[in-house]
Parts: C-alpha cells; structure tokens; sequence
DNA sequence: ACAACAATTAGATATTTGGCTAAATGTCTA
DNA sequence: TAGACATTTAGCCAAATATCTAATTGTTGT
C-alpha cells in the first residue's frame, strides 16, 4: 500500500494512469506528452511498476504498458474502509477494446 | 493533492491518521504508539500538517491534534472520480464527541 | 522563580528521489 | 549485416526525507 501511494505521490505518474486509463499505450506514446526526458520517465514507470500499478509487454520495439485497475482499486478500497468510507466502481471502460486509431 | 499521498505514502502517518479517526489527541499519546523519537514524530505531524490533514491547537502543555476528514475525503474523491470511481462516506463517527477518558 | 513536563527546533547523517546526458541493449528493416 | 529506432541502464547531481540526540521554547504547579 506504501508503494502505491509512493507512485500516486508524483503528479506525472499520476498522469501517466490517467493516460492509461483508457487503453493501453507504448512507453514513447505516454513519454511524448511530457516534458521530461526519456530516462525520467522510464524511472516513472519502474515505480508504477514496483507499485503493480502497471504491466508491460514487450511488442517489438515498442513496450506497452497497461493500467492495473483492480490493483488501484484494492489499494484505494483498503484505505478506504479504515475511513468508514466505500468506494464504488462505475466502471464502463476497463477492459481492452481495440483501439481506433493506431497511437498516432 | 500530491501532498496528500506523499503524506499517505508511509505507514506510520497513515496509522496516526487512523488513531485520530475516532477522537482528537495529544501529540503525546498518539507518539506512545511507535517506536520512533518524538522529534522523528514531531516531523510525520508537520507532514500531516502541510497536507492538511490534520489540524493543531495548543491546550495547555500539549498540542492536540485532530483529523481533517473532510480534506482526506475531498483529495481521495478527487482522485478516484477520475477513475469513475465513486467515494461514499457512510460517515457515523466524525463529530468531536467529547472524550470519554482525559487520555489517560 | 524554579523544576518538571510537552513539544518543537537545530544540527548531523544516511537514504531516496527526480532530473539530466551518455551509453548499452534489443528489435526491426533495408 | 548495418542502420535506425525504442527503451532501459549507468553514472552523476541537487534537493528532499527520515531518523537520531541535544538544545530550546513554552506551560504548569509548587
């Protein structure tokens, strides 16, 4: 649980789950819509993964990194309890439709 | 909100947070709970405090310090909305009820 | 006024973090 | 096989974090 909210602790890694939220993305895609170098964010996604926020897959050149929902939520949910408080899922999006448009 | 989580991030302040969720408390009593320095604590409070989490107010001798619910509710309501999530308090304890024993 | 007590500040040290550039690794494709 | 491309690793640095002991501040009771 520390780690997770370690990763949530950095507006950009925040992002980049927002970013995921959607459909899964490749490391340059998610990298090009911040201003920080390549290797920052490669270290922003080994905290994303350290905290199982993500998995990734390596599909040729590219690595694809994906969002992992439930872990957010369990985390989320845990602490959420201890408040007294429930957190429920609306969900309507999470499972991986093909996308549209090929990333660009 | 990146302060929230970085406050959340490390165990010993989410444990502080827990303790005040049922009654405001001295910085004293909630320190007898870890096995940490009381400067050590001192500082985890002035985390909390910057977060806003919690707020302080001197009484005599000791600082007392009581949780901010609503700011912990509204960043973690924040946050999960933008996972179409849905935050719902079920709120039964929060008001200050006076303390049954003078904390010892 | 003074001793006792509660809490914070000061100062020291070790570790972690977030950022960079340059180099290495792995994977196409021509 | 030689580039070209995507990503990560290596190595560096400055700033922030977490911890401690010792000193300071503020309050109360005698």
């Amino acid at each position: 649980m520390s780690l997770v909210f370690k990763a949530l602790s950095d507006p950009t890694r925040r992002r980049v789950l927002e970013l995921l939220r959607r459909e899964p993305m490749s490391a340059g895609d998610i990298a090009a819509h911040f201003n920080v170098s390549k290797p920052t964010m490669s270290a922003h996604f080994a905290v994303l993964r350290e905290a199982d926020l993500v998995a990734s897959e390596k599909h040729g050149k590219a690595v694809i990194y994906q969002l992992k929902m439930s872990v957010l939520e369990e985390a989320l949910m845990g602490f959420a309890q201890m408040f007294g408080w429930d957190l429920m899922a609306q969900d309507d999006q999470q499972p991986i439709r093909p996308k549209k448009e090929p990333s660009k």
